[in-house]
RNA sequence: GUGGGAUUAGCUCAGUUGGUUAGAGCAUUGGUUUGUGGUGCCGAGGGUCACGGGUUCGAGCCCCGCAUCCCACCCCA
């Protein structure tokens, strides 16, 4: 037998509809919010994710579906989407064409990681990216709108907000930090050593007991922002409480990939597991240009469907068109032909086989259709097809021209 | 990539110190006082005990390897 590849799942029967109906919401939710749906490649050179992306992330650095395909070229199945969808804004020149754009977008991403609950190598995200707004309302709008889409699938979940800083203020920050690390570089960890060197600010991140510790006493971002950074982290804050949003700030959260600036967020649920991030974002002001674009403003977020997918708590599922059975062998052609001709305008399931009334009723109440319709001796004497309402048991004769 | 746990029917799981033919519930399927379901009763099918080796007279059980899942680390959605 050959089993599917370590960490890629088949998505079917409830798990389908689970995700399709977050999927359907989310995407409804974003269409109301003025995007539109874009559809990038699963596949794109390798360069693009090492300069958005960044170098000094895990997910370039060691987790990418890396390979040389039959035209020599270096690519990379994706591993996270707004990298796509920045190359595919710029592709398409409306960086140049100025104003306003805003996309959403679903579809797998892949990470060659070890794969554990809310881990997967293959995985689903559903993203929206908004470029051309400037305005901290728009980081406030993408977080409500996060917040709008959980709700909507009946998802619980804590706001995780800080602020990365920009151009101004972060270089000097990191000079600052970079001194701080120098000062006890014999007293932290391994990892930290090497982060220092590659991305400073991922220190802040170590699990490390003893840096931890180390790091409390370490300068702050958030108490080190440019006055345009400080007045947006402000704005952000009094948004979200006149719109009733709760959040925590979390001034150690540093999003793993390079290209956020000041605004970054991330959804945590309590409630499945360590891989409890189910939704991140930020602002990342600098990524068009990294990309050779026209320098454009940005925000956006993605959310990991995998990690929703038990949490999501679906509606009552309710009875849904006709189930035609036959009790006599001779019945069974016209009810294959009445259900042909039912099927145009509803959801119709038949059964080939001739079977007594009980067992019809069992099966049509099995596949939750509302009307069980059934043909026997009695209705084809007199040309007629019997029907009942599942729901409310009411039941009649219908002639077959009615049906 | 590192460490730990698990793997027995379609699903969820029992299975005694190693000892005849590996069980249950649910699901599937057949019958049922001969045309009334979601909730009766009776029966049936379904297992290379993940896979590959080893120890033993004998292995679901012990040992080694391997795959996958789960947990932790790392990191992220």
């Amino acid at each position: 037998m050959i089993n599917s590849l370590r960490g890629m799942n088949d998505i079917l029967s409830e798990d389908y509809e689970r995700f399709t109906y977050f999927i359907n919401t989310a995407t409804h939710i974003a269409q109301k919010y003025g995007f539109h749906f874009i559809e990038t490649p699963l596949l794109e050179e390798t360069a693009l994710f090492k300069r958005s992306v960044g170098e000094s992330s895990d997910i370039v650095g060691k987790e990418m579906y890396q390979f040389i395909d039959k035209g020599e070229n270096d690519v990379c199945l994706r591993p996270e989407g707004t990298a796509g969808v920045v190359r595919a804004f710029i592709q398409k020149k409306l960086d140049k064409a100025g104003g306003i754009h805003r996309f959403f977008y679903h579809g797998a991403m892949f990470r060659y990681e070890r794969p554990q609950k809310g881990r997967l190598r293959q995985f689903h995200q559903f993203g929206v990216e908004s470029f051309g707004v400037e305005s901290v309302y728009e980081d406030a709008t993408m977080i409500i709108m996060v917040s709008d889409i959980l709700q909507a699938v009946g998802i619980g979940y804590r706001l995780q907000i800080n602020s990365l800083g920009d151009t101004n203020c972060m270089p000097e920050y990191r000079n600052g930090l970079v001194n701080f690390i120098e000062i006890h570089e014999d007293k932290i960890c391994e990892d930290c050593q090497r982060r220092k060197v590659t991305n400073p600010i991922r220190v802040l991140d170590c699990k490390n007991e003893n840096c931890k510790i180390i790091y409390k006493e370490a300068p702050k971002l958030i108490n080190n922002l440019c006055s345009s950074c400080q007045d947006d982290f402000d704005k952000l804050k009094q948004i979200l409480d006149a719109n009733k949003i709760t959040y925590e700030i979390d001034t150690n959260l540093v999003r793993g990939l390079d290209y956020y600036s000041k605004t970054a967020f991330e959804f945590v649920s309590d409630n499945i597991g360590s891989q409890s991030a189910i939704a991140g974002g930020g602002r990342y002001d600098r990524l068009v240009e990294f990309l050779d674009g026209r320098p454009t403003p940005a925000v956006g977020f993605a959310m990991g469907i995998e990690r929703l997918m038990e949490l999501i708590v679906m509606p009552e599922i309710k009875r849904e068109g006709y189930y035609l059975g036959a009790m006599d062998e001779e019945a069974v052609d016209l009810i294959v032909t009445l259900t042909h001709k039912k099927r145009k305008t509803a959801k119709v399931t038949c059964d080939y086989k001739a079977k007594n009334l009980k067992n019809h009723l069992k099966n049509a109440d099995k596949i939750n259709a509302q009307f069980c319709c059934v043909i026997g001796t009695d209705e084809m004497a007199n040309g007629t097809i019997w029907v009942k309402d599942l729901e409310n048991k009411t039941e009649y004769a219908l002639s077959l021209e009615d049906f």
